[in-house]
This record gives structure tokens, sequence and C-alpha cells, in this order.
RNA sequence: CGGGAGGUAGUUCAGCCCGGUAGAAUACCUGGUUUGGGACCAGGGGGUCGCAGGUUCGAAUCCUGUCCUCCCGACCA
């Protein structure tokens, strides 16, 4: 198979398929709008997934599990959120197959067995959780419920995109059950700082914190709090969504408690997810034309190390300095490979671990062995440095931290430099279409404005950044006036 | 759902216009030589040409229908 990539200016969109593909994080499938992820694929997103996990039990929360199915029925109740996802459900109306008596060896669906209620197969499961919270909820005692599920959902999206918008894909998502508003606004924000620590320090993606206008927000939500990325090609990614969702799912589900004076309340609700769509943050945010570069602390392999020889005497003896070198590496935690498979060549895999974004990779050959020496190459800067074998690991383990950090900075500082103000409705459609990226410009603050902005440009309000800076201006589009600056930016 | 492209070997594709019973590269298998940036030689296996009809002596090729995929757009918590 080639392996070449298509450049980022030749197709942007072709190169982010070909690195998926290529790079071996997923595949298409034989189901409409459905990717396999590949074993790499998923090792990362175990990699992230366990991280998150532990942040999530750091912060006090727990694992549970509900149900696929929703019933029409629950699914119906909390109305915006219903209204929200109709038109992206897949549902089951039937529960047998019978032999199709017109076509021999084919089946068709059994009319008899229609179900009595259709089932939603879950795009969200805030409906199926809060019927199930009401049972667990008597009185203030019982809070706050602090619930997390890993599980996959599916929206019927009318066009999908690997990772960025599949019909089925893997989160999590956080439900959570407060007996005060202020506690459920606490618990939205604290979520979105953890997402934003992982994003950050995990992902070495930068993200913007910040409240989403009433045009974006989740379907049955009273505030949606998102941190936002920005693409190499100046499109801006929602990365994860925090939701405060006030009582709207308690009042819907009749979920109440008895509070210390004995007073009957509706409880206060978070949501907060995160999916796999992290995956095409991560791999539009750092790659390159020659493949993925993954950041050290999620990628599958931090360190592959390529043996080159001539013969099986210098190949044993490579054999032995490199198990060596695997155990230190292994000893101070590093996930290391030692690639000596006989039927690729050495260049074979140096050009296959570029393609897949490994962000060491040590070549030891007999000549190096002389020498007590080992060449070392970094995948996100491609600078190859020889250096000693004594203390390896320890150069090695150093090396890696400062790559997590380099490209951190690099995507953060390519970020910075593309959130520009704009200060006329001239600017803001010449920046939209010249450059891209984050656009900060005054808004009046109404719906209506957004919309037609939207409807003109493509451009959305991203986010009202927390803790924005408020200042008198007037509005890029209608002229009236405005108390602060918003992000605008096409998104995916 | 509108526009475009496409479905032929594991993969990428040629063949189709002008009908004659399927080909390349790559991958794979065997043996050998190789190995510091995608090795080479020799031999070998592998395809109901998306599916269903039709025309024809004969269909990957022509006609009709249908399903699916990708790209652009609309939509997208």
């Amino acid at each position: 198979m080639s392996k070449e990539i298509t450049s980022r200016a030749t197709d942007y969109s072709q190169w982010y398929n070909d690195l998926i593909l290529k790079g071996e994080l997923a595949d298409y499938s034989a189901v409409r709008g459905c990717m396999v992820i590949k074993p790499y694929g998923f090792a990362l997103w175990e990699h992230m997934r366990d991280a998150l996990d532990k942040m999530f039990k750091d912060t006090g929360h727990v694992n549970a599990y509900f149900p696929l199915f929703v019933p029409k029925s629950l699914f119906e109740a909390e109305e915006k959120n219903a209204e929200g996802f109709a038109k992206e459900c897949a549902i089951v109306t039937h529960y047998r197959l019978k032999a199709d008596p017109a076509k021999p060896g084919k089946l068709m669906v059994d009319p008899e067995a229609k179900l009595e209620e259709e089932l939603v197969i879950r795009p969200t499961s805030e409906a199926i959780i809060w019927n199930t919270y009401k049972d667990w909820i008597q009185s203030y005692r019982d809070l706050p419920i602090l619930v997390n599920q890993w599980a996959n959902v599916v929206r019927w999206e009318m066009r999908t995109r690997l990772f960025l918008r599949t019909a089925e894909f893997l989160w999590q998502e956080g439900h959570t059950a407060h007996a005060t508003k202020q506690e459920a606004i606490e618990e939205a924000e604290k979520m979105l700082h953890v997402y934003a620590d992982f994003a950050e320090n995990w992902m070495a993606v930068p993200v913007i914190k910040g409240v989403k206008s009433a045009n974006e927000r989740f379907a049955g939500a009273e505030d949606t709090y998102c941190i936002e990325a920005l693409m190499q090609d100046g499109k801006a990614l929602q990365a994860g969504t925090s939701h405060f969702l006030g009582q709207n799912f308690a009042k819907a589900f009749d979920v109440k408690f008895s509070d210390k004076e004995n007073k009957l309340e509706y409880v206060w609700a978070t949501s907060w997810g995160v999916s796999t769509r992290l995956i095409g943050a991560l791999v539009m945010a750092h790659s390159d034309d020659q493949g993925l570069i993954l950041p050290p602390r999620i990628a599958p392999t931090q360190v592959v190390i390529v043996p080159i020889y001539k013969g099986d005497e210098q190949k044993a003896q490579i054999d032995a300095r490199v198990q060596a070198i695997m155990s230190e590496l292994k000893a101070l935690g590093i996930r290391v490979k030692y690639d000596d498979n006989d039927n690729a060549r050495p260049g074979w895999k140096f050009a296959e671990y570029e393609m897949k974004g490994v962000p060491v990779r040590l070549a030891i050959g007999a000549r190096d062995l002389e020498k007590n020496v080992v060449e070392v190459a970094r995948r996100d800067t491609k600078e190859k440095n020889v250096v000693s074998l004594d203390g390896i690991a320890g150069y090695v383990n150093n090396l890696l931290t400062e790559i997590q950090q380099f490209m951190f900075d690099k995507a953060k500082a390519y970020r910075d430099a593309n959130i520009t103000p704009a200060n006329s409705w001239e600017e803001f459609e010449k920046l939209l279409d010249e450059k891209g990226g984050f656009i900060s410009a005054h808004w009046d603050g109404t719906p209506e404005t957004e919309e037609a902005i939207k409807e003109k440009t493509k451009a959305t309000i991203r986010c009202i950044p927390l803790d924005n800076p408020q200042e008198e201006g007037k509005c890029i589009f209608s002229g009236k006036p405005s108390v602060q600056r918003v992000l605008f930016a096409r998104a995916y």
C-alpha cells in the first residue's frame, strides 16, 4: 500500500483522513457513518480514558452503567432535550427477524414482533439516568450523586467524518445531582477545569474555557460551559462541554428531595462529556505532512528502538544491549517497543513510526555499540542526536517531558497568534476569509444577531471566555451597545 | 436532503467510450541475498468486476433499477 500522505496545503480534509487511515488509528466500516477504531487508535483512547477516569475519581466521582435503549416516553419527557436530539435518533421498532418467504436464505423483519413502545438508542443519557435518579433520591442526605458513565452513543448525523463526527461514538458522560443551585454550578465549572487540564497537560492542546451563547447551548441546559481548541486550518473545534442543567430534568422526571427543613425541593443537575472526538482534535492540532505527532503522555508507544545490523552475530549483540536499555526505560515507566522485525529494513521502519507519531526513536547499530552511543530522533522537531548510552534512560525520560512541553508551547503560540480582534464588520469578514482562527469582537448579546452573522459568514460564537474582561463597545454587526468581546470562529 | 466523485485481487487503481470470458503496482506466501531513510532476485497463491434484472451467441464493458462509500453544501448537543 502506498503510504503517501496528502499535504495540508493540497487538501486539508484528505490530509486528515490520510493520517487517520495510514496512521492506523481507524478504518471505515461497512456501516454507514460508523468507523472501526483499530488497536493503535484504541490504545491511544485507552490512555486518554485512563487519565480522565483517574481525574474523575480524584474529584469524587464513581462509574456506573445505564441502558443503551431509552423508551420513547422517557426520552420525550424533557421537551427541549428531546426536541434537540429528535432528528438524529436511531429507533428500535422490532425485536425479531424471520425467514423471508419471497427470498430464500434471506431474512425479513417479523411484522408480528413490533414493539409496544419504540426504544430510542441513546444519543445522550440524561433521560434514562434521571428516571433512575428518581428512585435513588429521597433526602438531602442522598446528595450529591456524582456518577460518570463510559459508553457508546448514537447520533444519526447527515454527514460524518472520522473521529470528528461519527454516527456511533465512544465517550464519557458525567451526570450529577445536587441539593443547591450553587453547588451544581460549581460542579459544572469544576469539570470544565478538569477537561481543560486534561486537554492542555495530557493532549498538549491549548483550549479556551468559556460559556456558550444561547444558540449554541446544549438542549435542556441552563448554561453550557465549553473548551474550544484551534485546528491548523484555522477552524475551531469544541473539545468538551459541561452543562448546568438547572432543575429541568428534575422537573421532567419529578426528582425531589426533602431538605433539612423537611421541605420538598427539585434536585439541581449537571452533565458533562468528552468523546473520541478528542482524538480528532489531537490529530489536527499537532500532526504534519509526514504523519501523526502524538504527545508523549498519551502516545501508545513513547519510544521505539530500531536495530541496524548485518548478520546474526551483530543482531545478537544489539539484542543484548537493547534488552538492558529496555529494562532501564521500563523501570522509569516508559512505554517502549523494540522493533526487530527482520522483514522490514530500518528505513521503512523510520518512515512507519514517523507516520504513527511515536515521539522518540532510538536507532542502534554495530558502530554505535562500539562507541557506546545511540541515535536519538524526536518526531516533533525531526531533530537527531547521537547520545551516550550511559544514562540513556534518564536522557530519554527528560526528552519525553521536553517534547510534551514543546508541543504544547508550539500549539499555544499558534493559537495565541490566531486570536485577532476585529473592530468593524469589514475587518471581521476579511479576517475570517484571509486568516481564520478566533476573532474577538463585540456582540450585542442577542440570538438574532448571532444567527444573522452565522447566516452571512458561517462563523458562530464559540464561547464567551470565563473571566472575560468587560469593555464598552458597539456590536460588530448591529452597532448596538455591547459590554464585552466574544470569540467567533468557523468551526467543525 | 441537494451537488460531485466512486464501488474491479488485502490495498491503490487501469480496463468500460468501441462487448469476446480480467490486468498492473503494492501487499501476501516460499527460498535466497540484504539491512545507517520506505531493498533485490526467483518462484507462487489470491477477484461470483457492489447487488438485481434486461439486451446479446457472448456483459466488468451497453440499458434499467437498487444498495453502499467518500468529498462539498445544508444540518450538527
